[in-house]
DNA sequence: ACAGAGACTTGAGCCAATGTCG
DNA sequence: CGACATTGGCTCAAGTCTCTGT
């Protein structure tokens, strides 16, 4: 998986007289504390919108590579035009965007939306409905002074915005929480340390810190219930003898359950790893303990093991498929009533609700920790968060008991455990992404991220001034944003010793960067995931120089920003916006890019607009360097494609061939291999053939292109997590595509909040 | 200011289910 | 219809960022 990203050309910089963040003419309303965003819940939409997408959409937009020129600046806004009409690297294009005046969104205010209530069920046994208080909503960011926000339609409007139904239900319900309702300060829930149990990992109990005045905002809550979580089946012994010195050895359940972890891992790339395998016969053997036959990891045979499991596997899969639906069905009646908890008395899907089974760590890269045995979990290492009048969950394993059980309403997560492999760590189980809590906040996210817009300018002129700051904070700050803003860089927070050591923008070392004269810098890290960034661009010449002074007289390993971290980032950012972050840029460059390579497609077919939907999305993609790794098949399936060209080329050529008979009233000649004499053909007839053949040639030969250029670029990441879908929605509205074409089942339903949106919607 | 706890978002990979094609 | 390709859902690791106590 080598860099993809292709060297993208450079952001022209050019220092620009400062000016005020053009307020926006008050089309957004989210500098009006008094306005908090509301996340609007929809009903789900209609069950033929919910037809399974169309999959496999052949591709026919004209398909046009990232292109790898550089140097080219100063590219005047005219060029715009020619935008759709891609050969414009993206961050040339970016530059060109990033120029043009961000128009003022028609649809300004957003309007306080309905929260229909949905319907509440829990472990199918009550049936209450109620909605949601409309408060739970968090507070907005403080004010701006600068962004003059239109005055929203009264207050009492907005509430009478939603649809009827809304307001029935929450008539209907008197929630008790209609006054719990705004800002309720949550005297601390309070968690008396107590008196301490073995001074194991601490589990979490700070609590917010109610700000002056109008913060709050942080009761998420105020009835919840739920089931708690489900745990795996207990180990079942296979009794399969593992080889010590050739010889068959005994193990008992535990030291056998371990040894098969490691033995189905046989074929993987984690086995091939030294530190895979120290960690593991390291934790290994202490199972075995000291006595024990097996000594060392050399003449240790799990094959008898590594065989069974390849049995078990075709064992399952030779199942019928009426078997197969038992099982299923078996799990769904087992896990039913885990799925859902009754939040304020709405019923949602919960997320993770299986608690992680045992194995063997599997960190990504070159992670320290790899191999270790992730011991199982059991209830009492599991800390549960539900209403104080909720009944508490029987706990599932006979035996044993919760942890600990904690009625705290200013956080979202319905129960938590220590990460065995790292007790510092959390695992939380939260709700589905469908939920309103993950709605609301996702809203959010976007929303400040469109306000950044309002921002930018500024932002970017002040950049560039400090680009050239005697104070060397100043100038690195100004190069550490000029970076996550040009390439969506991450943050890079400071690392453990005992973490894969992957950088992001602040903690990159010397070594990772490269300056390439005249003004190019070679970026060559592996950031989250330990996925490798690789990428050469064309900066502003005083980030080069910057870059070149920060370099100096350092070594190899040092800090690139020695006087960075992201707080101080992040500090600086805020000051520039309220709540502004690092990871606002990559929300909002990804959506913004999409915004502005959705471009309009009238005249071409369904299939052309999805094509070059997905093309934009690429670009997206590859900006956030969403990668993946190439798929085995790859090149075995290009081989076949490229097969098949071939054979559509040759028949081409017969084809040829036999029009210019044809035209003399000669039939066509055999082809090799074949033995009848042919009829003469009429030339048209011929004619046909051949532009169908042209046609499907041109298909595969875009098909493959199409499937070179993807094999490592992940679409989907940015769909889910970086590009408001606000903007895909409206725009297959104008442009007629069904929405199913774009968002799957899951991601409609995580989107519920965005489907209404206006077509007229821009970013 | 700083370190660490805590909470929540983002991310790639896996695999069974589903779709497509010859 | 079977072989293969693609997808969707899930899993769990790995980030970001906030808040607290000192």
């Amino acid at each position: 998986m080598a860099g993809v990203v292709p060297g993208l050309s450079p952001m022209e910089v050019d220092a620009v007289p400062n000016g005020a963040p053009a307020p926006s003419n008050g089309h957004y309303d989210s500098d009006d504390d008094d306005a908090p965003l509301v996340f609007k819940r929809h009903t789900p939409a209609s069950p033929q919108l919910l037809k399974p997408p169309v999959q496999n959409v052949p591709q026919i937009a004209s398909g046009g590579h990232v292109s790898a020129q550089s140097g080219v600046t100063g590219v005047s806004a005219s060029k715009e035009e020619s935008d759709s009409d891609d050969d414009v690297p993206l961050v040339q294009r970016r530059e060109i965007l990033q120029e043009a005046e961000h128009k003022p969104s028609p649809i300004a205010v957003q309007k306080k939306p309905a929260l229909p209530a949905k319907e509440k069920q829990l472990g199918g046994e009550k049936n209450v409905v109620k909605k949601r208080p409309a408060d739970a909503q968090k507070t907005q960011a403080p004010p701006s002074k600068k962004a003059k926000p239109e005055p929203r339609a009264s207050s009492s409007d907005e509430d009478d915005d939603r649809p009827l139904s809304a307001v029935k239900a929450s008539v209907k319900k008197t929630s008790a929480k209609v006054e719990g309702k705004k800002k309720v300060k949550v005297e601390q829930v309070k968690k008396p340390v107590k008196k301490e149990a073995p001074a194991k990992a601490k589990a979490p109990e700070r609590k917010k810190a109610p700000k002056d005045g109008d913060e709050n905002g942080t009761v998420k809550w105020t009835t919840l219930e739920h089931n708690g979580v489900i745990f795996p089946p207990p180990y079942q012994p296979h009794g399969v003898k593992m080889l010590y010195d050739g010889k068959p050895v005994q193990l008992t359940p535990e030291q056998e359950e371990v040894a098969t972890f490691f033995a189905v891992m046989k074929d993987t790339d984690w086995a091939q790893k030294k530190t895979f395998v120290t960690n593991f016969w390291h934790d290994w053997s202490k199972l075995l303990g000291k006595k024990h036959v097996i000594q060392k990891l050399g003449p240790c045979d799990f094959t008898p093991i590594y065989e069974w499991h390849l049995q078990e596997k075709e064992r399952k899969k030779s199942m019928t498929s009426e078997e197969k639906k038992r099982l299923k069905e078996e799990k769904l009646k087992a896990e039913e009533k885990y799925m859902f908890a009754l939040v304020d008395g709405v019923k949602e899907q919960v997320g993770n609700f299986r608690v992680e089974p045992p194995g063997l760590f599997r960190g990504r890269g070159e992670h320290p920790k790899m191999g270790k045995v992730k011991k199982r979990i059991v209830p009492e290492d599991i800390t549960l968060n539900i209403g104080k009048d909720a009944p508490i969950p029987e706990c599932p394993v006979p035996g044993h008991k919760w942890g600990e059980i904690r009625h705290d309403p200013t956080v979202t997560w319905l129960a938590f455990w220590h990460d065995p492999i790292s007790p510092k760590d959390f695992k939380y189980v939260f709700l589905a992404p469908s939920s309103s809590w993950k709605g609301q906040s996702d809203m959010e996210k976007y929303e400040k991220a469109r306000k950044l817009k309002d921002y930018i300018g500024a932002i970017r002129d002040q950049y560039n001034r400090d680009l050239t700051s005697k104070n060397t904070e100043n100038k690195q700050i100004a190069v550490a944003v000029y970076l996550i803003d040009v390439l969506a860089l991450r943050a890079g927070n400071e690392k453990d010793e005992d973490e894969a050591d992957t950088v992001g923008c602040c903690s990159l070392k010397i070594q990772h960067v490269k300056q390439i004269p005249p003004t190019s810098l070679e970026f060559d890290f592996l950031g989250k995931d330990s996925i490798r960034y690789f990428n050469t661009v064309q900066v502003n010449h005083l980030v080069y120089e910057a870059i070149g002074s920060f370099k100096k007289g350092k070594k190899f390993d040092d800090d690139l920003f020695d006087t960075l971290n992201t707080t101080k980032v992040n500090t600086h950012l805020k000051g520039l916006m309220p709540g502004l972050t690092a990871k606002v840029f990559r929300t909002y460059n990804a959506s913004y890019t999409l915004d502005k390579l959705l471009v309009d497609t009238d005249g071409t077919t369904v299939l052309e607009k999805i094509a070059s939907y997905q093309k934009a999305n690429k670009e997206v993609a590859i900006l956030c360097n969403h990668q993946r790794s190439v798929s085995k098949a790859h090149e075995g399936q290009m081989e076949k494609l490229s097969l098949k060209l071939k054979e559509a080329e040759e028949e081409l050529g017969f084809l040829k061939e036999d029009l210019a008979r044809a035209r003399k009233g000669k039939p066509p000649k055999k082809r090799p291999g074949e033995d009848k004499e042919k009829k003469v053909q009429q030339p048209d007839a011929v004619q046909r053939q051949i532009e169908k053949k042209e046609l499907q040639l041109r298909k595969i030969a875009h098909e493959m292109a199409q499937k070179d250029d993807l094999k490592t670029v992940a679409l989907g990441t940015s769909k889910i997590n970086y590009m408001d879908p606000r903007i895909s929605v409206a725009w297959c509205k104008k442009h007629e595509v069904p929405i199913e074409k774009i968002f799957n089942k899951s991601l409609l339903n995580k989107f519920t909040w965005a489907l209404e949106v206006e077509p007229e919607y821009r970013f």
